[in-house]
RNA sequence: CGCGGUGUGGAGCAGCUAGGUAGCUCGUCGGGCUCAUAACCCGAAGGUCGUUGGUUCAAAUCCAGCCGCCGCAACCA
């Protein structure tokens, strides 16, 4: 009988940074239930990668000096040392520079277009020069500026390829509201009312302001659109349109796609338009997991940012604790949808009370009495007794329970079940009381019943903990003298596995305690330091930046008479008010010598309405009006991009309003 | 009136779909035990279940309004 197919996915990663703890998150769990699946019989693969294509990787190898491919180059190699490190048990590892990778897409992007889904179309939007790059309104910074450099964008447009995505509206929406595609499926309503149901716009998909991507076969100026490529990954590995792997029709559809919640969109969306337009089956499940969020100074949580300096190198954690310990407090504070607050004192918290306390020391309780009482090696005869009816039956059930929550994706729900046959077996330990037994001589057949019953529940609850914590448990089959088969999936579900005259091995301790003040503060030293690296980096970074590259980029030359054409006036403020439904909006009402005007700026985040009324400012005053939010706004005030946010520029109180400024 | 989520003992959460003694983990306090990594086991204290009103014999659970927090979307002339 050959195995079943089981495939599953972690995003490709992006490789403008050094990897964390947050790209540890995903893949650790799906390594998780990779190994699970392989220790039920599965035929799993397990697929990692990273996305390498774009406009920031250019720059990046630009500002290096070194070619892209050089510059993904190093951090993939530290990606794959991560998860080695991690024990990452991953089955393909796909690069989006890989050959194959880039010819299949190019052969998708073909197909698409074959099929009309695809057409070419001009972009308008905004542009920015010195970055050759469009930007969405969303994507612009606080100043409206490019989100690169921040220097100001303009309107322009450029030929580029569109894939048409409404004829898919219909089926997304459904596919999203009435399967099970998405989990957590609270999702689904959000994405459905803010993505289809005011209509999905055709996609851009294709650039020409950038060449580090994968060129369009047939219109070789223009590159595929990063996510088309990115997406395409989890059919490209599995040798969809190409020749190098052969294990589509094996694999695909994908059992679990994993992601954190900032890219669901694209998987949610994107991502099954792109297959129903190539007529492919659709994945079986997208997991959207949340954020690993630091504990704050405030006790707010902030997400982890490497501007912040607050990313928590896994290298460092695992050295401390073991790389067990951290996939541990990973998975167990893993919850779909939901972020997870991520602390030196929670995770040492729970390695001591699960790890340390419940499961470490149980092994090592139970052996050292193995050891001494009988000298390692239980003696065959027996003695049974009610009382461990209800405790074999409680470990029994534990296999058939994570069977369920792992299919559900649901982790944390699983560990929690494993720990609570961890519990069970303490307590069984102090209802059987072996310590007095061992005193007498006449229940020594009980003594041995008694503890083998207690190594087959570490036996069972091992195992099962062995796809969590791949590095470990093996240690643990040493010191209980467990084979390899004594711990397979089959002999999960009962008792009386292990040889009856099992020998134990007393070893070193798994999971010691930590002192947490003594630990803490020491973590906190290396955070503030890595902190103080951090902006040390940053600050000298913007000043490499400032003094050399800051080669202001100057918009085209103008004459005096267009100079002309711009009408700067002092106005005063007479009001102000927030526009009501808007972040960033304020409405200001302006004397400005010519019966007063309304105008509206988006500078909510800087200035209070009080802080303005009654100052003299700059205003544009033959501005074209516009509605912003559905308010009227007549013209536009000065205002300065600082690195502090932006400055009002405020005039001296002695000029009189109306006076214009040249 | 943009959309959605959420508000439960000190902390973090479950319970809410199918109303009926408020539960779990950690922490605190008391007790027990000694095989063990000062670990383990038992017990206790601690909650007007955001707020107001409604339905009901009965509401954390259903309905309506209000408040707070979070996310998404919009908004930056």
């Amino acid at each position: 009988m050959s195995k079943k197919p089981f495939y599953i996915t972690t995003p490709i990663y992006y490789p403008s940074g050094d990897p964390h703890i947050g790209h540890c998150y995903t893949t650790v769990a799906c390594d998780s239930i990779a190994r699970y699946k392989r220790m039920q019989g599965y035929d799993v693969m397990f697929l990692t990668g990273t996305d390498e294509h774009g406009l920031k990787i250019e720059q990046k190898a630009a500002e290096q000096g070194i070619s892209p491919k050089e510059y993904v180059d190093v951090i993939v190699d530290k990606f794959k040392k991560l998860w080695s490190y991690m024990n990452i048990s991953y089955d393909r590892y796909i690069r989006t520079t890989d050959d194959y990778h880039v010819e299949a897409v190019q052969n998708i992007f073909k197909a698409l277009y074959d099929k009309g889904y695809i057409y070419k179309g001009e972009y308008s939007g905004k542009y920015c020069t010195p970055c050759e790059s469009f930007w969405t309104e969303s994507q612009l910074d606080e100043n409206g500026c490019c989100p690169e450099c921040h220097r100001p964008v303009k309107f322009a447009k450029e030929e580029a390829y569109f894939f048409k995505m409404a004829p898919f509206a219909e089926r997304i929406e459904k596919l999203l509201l009435e399967t099970d595609y998405l989990r957590p499926k609270t999702r689904a309503v959000e994405l459905v009312n803010n993505f289809i149901k005011p209509g999905l716009e055709d996609l851009c998909v294709s650039r020409t302001s950038f060449t580090w991507g994968v060129p369009v076969s047939f219109d070789e100026k223009h590159v595929v659109y990063v996510w088309i490529d990115a997406l395409s990954n989890y059919i490209t590995a599995l040798g969809y349109e190409n020749n190098a792997h052969d294990d589509y029709a094996k694999y695909w559809p994908a059992d679990v796609h994993m992601v954190a919640k900032d890219i669901m969109r694209f998987h949610a969306i994107i991502w099954p338009a792109m297959l129903m337009a190539l007529d492919q089956p659709l994945p079986k499940h997208l997991a959207v997991h949340g954020w690993i969020t630091m504990a704050g100074k405030n006790g707010e949580s902030e997400k982890m940012s490497k501007s912040l300096g607050n990313v928590v190198d896994p290298f460092v954690l695992g050295e401390r604790y073991g790389q067990d310990a951290i996939r541990y407090h990973i998975l167990r504070e893993m919850a779909l949808g939901a972020d997870s607050l991520f602390s030196n004192e929670i995770m040492i918290n729970r390695i001591n009370s699960d790890l340390a306390n419940g499961f470490g020391n149980l092994v090592s309780r139970t052996v050292a009495m193995a050891d001494k009482y009988f000298g390692g090696t239980l003696p065959t005869e027996r003695e049974g007794a009610d009382i461990d009816e209800d405790f074999r039956s409680v470990i029994l059930g534990l296999r058939s329970a994570v069977d369920g929550f792992v299919d559900e994706t649901k982790i944390k729900q699983a560990l929690e079940t494993i720990f609570e046959g961890v519990s069970r077996a303490n307590k069984y330990i102090d209802e059987t009381e072996p310590w007095k037994l061992g005193k007498d001589e006449a229940m020594k057949p009980r003594l041995a019943a008694v503890l083998y019953n207690l190594l087959e529940a570490i036996r069972i609850t091992s195992a099962l903990l062995a796809p969590f914590m791949p590095t470990t448990m093996p240690k643990v089959w040493e010191q209980i003298g467990a084979s390899a088969e004594d711990v397979s999936y089959d002999n999960l579900g009962s008792f009386g596995v292990l040889p009856a005259n099992v020998t134990v091995h007393k070893g070193e301790i798994l999971f010691p305690r930590i002192d947490v003040d003594k630990e803490i503060e020491e973590l906190n030293e290396i955070l503030r330091k890595n902190m103080e690296a951090a902006q040390a980096k940053l600050s000298a970074e913007e000043k490499g930046e400032e003094a050399p590259a800051e080669e202001i980029v100057l918009a085209p030359e103008i004459t005096i008479d267009d100079f002309a054409k711009v009408e700067i006036r002092v106005a005063k403020v007479v009001s102000c008010e927030r526009v009501k439904k808007s972040d960033k909006l304020l409405c200001l009402q302006l004397d400005d010598g010519m019966g007063g005007r309304q105008v509206v700026s988006g500078i909510a985040q800087y200035y209070a309405p009080e802080d303005l009324i009654g100052k003299k400012l700059q205003l544009i005053a033959n501005l074209k009006p516009v509605k912003l939010r559905g308010v009227d706004s007549n013209g536009m005030i000065c205002a300065a991009d600082t690195p502090d946010g932006v400055k009002v520029i405020f005039v001296d109180d002695s000029i009189p309003v109306g006076s214009k400024i040249r």
